[in-house]
DNA sequence: CAGTCGTGGGC
DNA sequence: TGCCCAAGACT
């Protein structure tokens, strides 16, 4: 049945996958590790252009560490997370000092550089390097748990077992099993999708547990976001905004123009500056401080 | 380990 | 319109 499974998603991936540029034979291992930190949470409609324009910047992750934090943070725009363009620099960083300019391909050393976790050390090794890796994405998951256990939605972390099985189907031949694995996060993409799945063009939908069990609803409490509206996760983007627009440092003036509300203004540039996102500047002649990225 | 961390688009 | 969702990592 695995084996089943496996051959009607490969083929279905052969004739429906996305033309994405980071696919494209060629494509370097920096490239596809710039993909995953900018496609970790965001869209990959919002991705293509910020990843084009970063790496004719940024073509190798030396370029990229010999350039200020601050400015991957500029670049990064409005990707949000901007964490990501931080930890980004740092991996370059920590690339170029520590395995001689070129991304390695261990999952340990992988997992040792900052920004990379479970999901995007197999990413890298499976699309960058076609090794077999077990790559268990939002998309796998909800994939593996519809067909193979009938459950409508993943849960909120990553189980042992998940993992385990993720890695009992994921093939032993490693071209074989980095097809399955950009083939299957495609299917959850495109057809096994959250909301309004496409079932009736899925390849595998005679062998979906959740399908043959009448598309049973979602067990367990609602996985509720967090409202966005007033938090200070919007403060520190608006404050953010402010501050990848200008070169020049910005008085607290500008900052209060962006926020009003002055408590949880400075709660959040106390944590921008605490992530390392923003430094503080101080002026030689005792004027006001300001605020910039990292220089 | 549940909470935190941006942003924009679809329904 | 508000809510859900999008190739997670980190603490």
């Amino acid at each position: 049945m695995p084996d089943e499974l496996i051959t009607r998603v490969v083929a279905w991936y052969d004739t429906n996958a996305r033309d994405l540029p980071w696919r494209r034979p060629g494509t370097s291992a920096w490239a596809v590790m710039v993909s995953e930190f900018m496609l970790q949470q965001t869209p990959v409609e919002r991705v293509r252009e910020p990843w084009a324009r970063w790496l004719e910047r940024w073509p190798t992750p030396a370029d990229l560490a010999a350039s200020p934090s601050g400015e991957a943070v500029r670049a990064w725009g409005r990707l949000g997370y901007p964490r990501r363009a931080l930890r980004l620099h740092g991996a370059a960083v920590a690339i170029t000092e520590r395995f001689g300019g070129e991304v390695p391909e261990t999952s340990a050393d992988l997992l040792s550089l900052p920004g990379v976790g479970s999901y995007t050390a197999a990413a890298i090794a499976s699309f960058a390097f076609g090794q077999r890796a077990v790559v268990l994405d939002t998309n796998v998951r909800r994939v593996l748990g519809r067909v193979t256990v009938g459950q409508a939605h993943p849960g909120t972390a990553v189980t042992r077992a998940e993992t385990e099985a993720a890695d009992a189907y994921a093939p032993v031949e490693p071209a074989r099993a980095a097809k399955w694995a950009v083939a299957s996060m495609e299917l959850g993409a495109l057809v096994c999708t959250a909301r309004a799945p496409h079932c009736d063009v899925c390849p595998v939908s005679d062998l979906c547990a959740w399908r043959t069990a009448g598309y049973p609803a979602h067990v367990g409490p609602p996985r509720r976001g967090q409202s966005y509206e007033g938090t200070d996760r919007q403060c520190r983007g608006a404050l953010l905004a402010v501050l990848r627009g200008s070169v020049e440092p910005v008085g607290a003036d500008e900052l209060a123009a962006a926020w009003p509300e002055a408590v949880q203004r400075e709660r959040a540039l106390a944590s921008l500056v605490d992530d390392g996102l923003v430094v503080r500047v101080e002026p030689v002649d005792g004027s006001e401080p300001r605020w910039s990225l990292p220089g």
